[in-house]
This record gives C-alpha cells, structure tokens and sequence, in this order.
DNA sequence: GCCAACGTTGGC
DNA sequence: GCCAACGTTGGC
C-alpha cells in the first residue's frame, strides 16, 4: 500500500526549486531516531511525499516529489568534513539512512502553516502538532490530497 | 532574535 | 537508570 509523507527542508539550505533543478537527491542528514526509522522501514519507491519549507517565509508545503530509492546508508555521517558527521555511524553498521527523492511538481500556490492550521481537515496532522520538531513524517492520503488541493 | 519544546549527552 | 545541562528545531 502507497504511503504518504511530509519532509521539511530550510529553503536557504535546499529549496523545491533546487530539486526541480536537479530533479532527484539524496535525502540526506537526517539525524533523528525516528525519522531514521520512517526512512529505513517504512519509505518504498513510489510513495507521494510533500515537499515543506520550514524556517522560511512563510513556512509551507510547496510542492510533491517521490521516492525512488529506498533506504540505503547516508554516507554523509561518514565524512568528518561534514557538517552531519556522526562517528558513532560505521560503513558495516550504518546508524543513518538516507532514500532518493525525485521531482514531481511544485504547487502553483505554497500551503503556508497558518493555511493549514486553519483547516479542519489538517488539524491532526503531525505537522501542527504542538512542539513537532520531526523532519519526516507520516500523513494520511486525505491529509495529502487536501493540501494538493489547496496548493493547485 | 527569542524562546518553547524536545532529543541527546554524560556525570553520578 | 536518573536527570540536569546542553544543543537544535522552527514558528513567531
């Protein structure tokens, strides 16, 4: 069964316009226990995901890629000169995980927060939750096709 | 720039 | 194994 994701990225850093530029990407960096284990375990090639720029103005979904690589080790822990280097990660026992995510399109009009929390149909989302701080989540398939929605 | 919320670290 | 200190996230 098709699942449905939300990923955050901080457009200065990495933008939906830099990955209709180049089309897929290795997700990497990704250094939470959790969100390691969504990418690992649950992430297959062809699930939906919405693109969310967060720490931006204004914070919003963007737009829809999909996975086309799943899981495999994120070599980025393994490069002291990384800024995600992780020493506990070994190249035979990888901690972080990483999947590949292609360009789908981009919304002709950004879901900001505000918009989102803002309808009713989001209010359970992972997203708004109170203290939400997860880069990856789950989202249900009416939670994605309504921000589509919103954002064509 | 502030700061609440949360995850991680490390001393004990 | 507890928990205080610290670092990070991310909306505002």
């Amino acid at each position: 069964m098709e699942k449905h994701w939300l990923i955050k990225s901080e457009p200065d850093v990495f933008s939906i316009d830099d990955l209709a530029k180049s089309k897929t990407t290795h997700w990497d960096g990704v250094r939470n226990y959790q969100a390691r284990n969504f990418i690992r375990d649950e992430m297959k090639i062809g699930d939906k995901v919405i693109f969310y720029h967060s720490n931006a103005e204004p914070p919003a979904a963007v737009g829809i890629c999909e996975i086309v690589k799943e899981a495999y080790p994120d070599f980025s822990a393994f490069d002291p000169e990384d800024s995600h280097y992780d020493p506990k990660s070994k190249k035979d026992s990888p901690t972080w995980f990483m999947v590949d995510v292609k360009f789908v399109k981009k919304f002709s009009a950004p879901v900001s927060i505000t918009e989102i929390k803002a309808n009713k149909k989001l209010q359970k989302m992972n997203l708004v939750q109170r203290g939400n701080r997860l880069s990856v989540m789950p989202v249900t398939k009416n939670e994605f096709d309504e921000i589509v929605r919103m954002g064509n």
